[in-house]
DNA sequence: ACTGGCACTCACTCACGACGAGTGCCAGCC
DNA sequence: GGCTGGCACTCGTCGTGAGTGAGTGCCAGT
């Protein structure tokens, strides 16, 4: 690996203008473009070793070069420097978080903003339910034999459930059950709710028993065990900028495809235990109808926590530093608001 | 007008050749897939009557006629029949929409279906607040100087909302504004609750005044004036088998952008009073960018109220017979399963 | 009123050649 | 040894032009 310091900055410079110009780079215009203090011959030595290593390639005979998902990867690790957010930017991002009335607005605002921001289709989970906690439950009787149950989480999540009563019950009987379910659970994580729930059931009163058994296999189907997450999406219509070049592959389809299916965008968010951005180049993408894009996706959370995930979804060629700045950035504020 | 019947039926064969195979076609393809009992020069004749009349154009000279939007409005409105749905496209809808568990799964599997059997775009509006009406009102003490006030309504719908108290308040004052928040709301119209909620400041104990005149103004911005509707999505993937044809114009970025603007298709439903479907065919769309598609929309609700609408976006090229023998149905389901 | 025939139009396809950006390699220079 | 200028070569792109065929409009005949 002969990779020495020029060679570096060439293939830094086939990556930026390439991002820029989207079109592929020659040895001549690279010198053109940028101060390197040698001739295009040299230039075009460097390349060879570069295009040997797997870093670039040319899409035909003739052509200029063009960065492989590899050349990115290096690129993202060793040649790009963080790129601070103008403090336009800041005040942008705050202002259009800053008048969000709820949660639902908070998730909505963000992930429009993150796509303008980007120029991207931008990805925004919601809080999750399974690594927040319990704020307050609620039972509100529908009809004699119905209730409704309300869960409030501590990032302002609520959920919802219609449920189906064994009998009739008596407004005191709610009351009390409604005491006994906040008295155990407020304030405990969702995740460790399933042994105290159970024991709810062996210590409610007999005549209530039939009750709070079902009430409490709700919870545990519906609330806790369900993994159902909810997404925001936006800015699909940035997909139509990927180029007329890959619209005639007619390779987008699969990918709008894959934005569809909620079970695959989560799939994205299933390792960002932290506040760091993790970048996705590519054929590193383990779904398949993504390899043709990067990912660049980040927790999200009050102070250090991570209640869920975020990010955007583009070409590969894409701007690395900008991009990753900009998504950080609205994670940050997010998970500010969100600790109120 | 002499659009005597066997022109009428020619511009019906028009319609139904060029929508199954979406290209110009010409007067003798047509003689041979269809038993017209007339020779190709015939039918030419009666082309050049059609499209003097505007019903038919050719994309260039020397090409296939193609229909306009008025051929397809035509076509809509006196030649087709209405093509019923078979048993078994039936049985899948059912089958689709019954394992619904809330109001988020009804609509939510409701756009799905409709955008797999069109292959079209499909849009579902969240029943609308304003016309529904209250079944209760919860109120939750968060902190002691913030209620989360819940709304739930007679669709199913559940709004939420954080108000800031301007003092602390007691569990028993809550209690007391619960009782009468309920008694005076429950089962009255959305649209109907303004002046009740007016009167209910004036008649407030007066120490509960400064709560009561916080919480109503709450109730009315946020609650009822607010036009907020939030509506679901799917089968964006499908606009791109609209053909390369719309591709290559680069048509797609502005439709696209037009999907995503909520406000924009909120338009689309403003007029579904009732559960017959609505069609509109390229011009006749009051949106711009969605001059180049067709939409098909109708209301559903339970029984012959509307409380939404629901609908699809697809290319002015559709098979409207099947489209709107399928918009109706699924709204048929899902208002029968509003109506519990 | 319909039909068969015929001349005409014109988009589409393909082959051909010119053009030029870009490369790889080599001999020479520092 | 590394860099440079020069040069031959490759190959995709663009423009031209002929050939093809689907489709039309019109007209004379039944």
């Amino acid at each position: 690996m002969g990779l020495d310091d020029r060679k570096l900055e060439v293939l830094r410079a086939i990556v930026e203008d390439y991002v820029s110009t989207q079109e592929p780079v020659g040895s001549k215009a690279l010198v053109e473009r940028h101060a390197l203090g040698v001739s295009s011959a040299t230039v075009r030595n460097d390349m060879a070793v570069l295009e040997e290593e797997g870093y670039i390639r040319q899409p035909h005979t003739s052509a200029g070069r063009v960065p492989t998902d590899r050349g990115y990867r290096l690129f993202v690790d060793r040649l790009s420097r963080v790129k601070p957010l103008s403090p336009a930017e800041r005040r942008a991002i705050e202002r259009f978080l800053v008048g969000a009335v709820d949660l639902d607005d908070v998730v909505h605002r963000a992930v429009r903003l993150l796509a303008q921001l980007t120029r991207q289709v931008a990805v925004v989970q919601y809080p999750s339910l399974t690594r927040s906690s319990v704020r307050h439950l609620e039972l509100v009787p529908v009809s004699t034999t119905r209730l409704l149950l309300v869960m409030i989480t501590d990032t302002g999540r609520v959920e919802q459930r219609v449920v189906e009563l064994p009998g009739p019950v008596e407004v005191e009987e709610i009351t009390e059950l409604r005491r006994t379910l906040n008295a155990t659970l407020v304030g405990v994580k969702l995740v460790d709710t399933p042994p105290l729930v159970q024991g709810l059931v062996e210590r409610a009163e007999p005549q209530a028993k039939a009750t709070m058994s079902t009430l409490v296999s709700v919870l545990l189907e519906t609330l806790v065990e369900r993994h159902e997450e909810r997404l925001a999406l936006a800015g699909t219509s940035n997909l139509a900028r990927m180029g007329p070049l890959d619209l005639t592959t007619g390779a987008l389809r699969p990918i709008l495809e894959a934005l569809e299916e909620e079970v695959i965008l989560l799939k994205l968010f299933d390792e960002v235990k932290s506040g760091a951005a993790r970048v996705r180049i590519g054929d590193e993408n383990e779904v398949v109808d993504l390899r043709a894009t990067s990912v660049v996706s980040t927790g999200y959370g009050p102070g250090a926590t991570v209640v869920g995930g975020m990010g955007i979804v583009g070409p590969t060629r894409m701007d690395y530093p900008g991009t990753i700045a900009t998504v950080r950035a609205v994670a940050r504020y997010v998970g500010e608001m969100l600790g109120h």
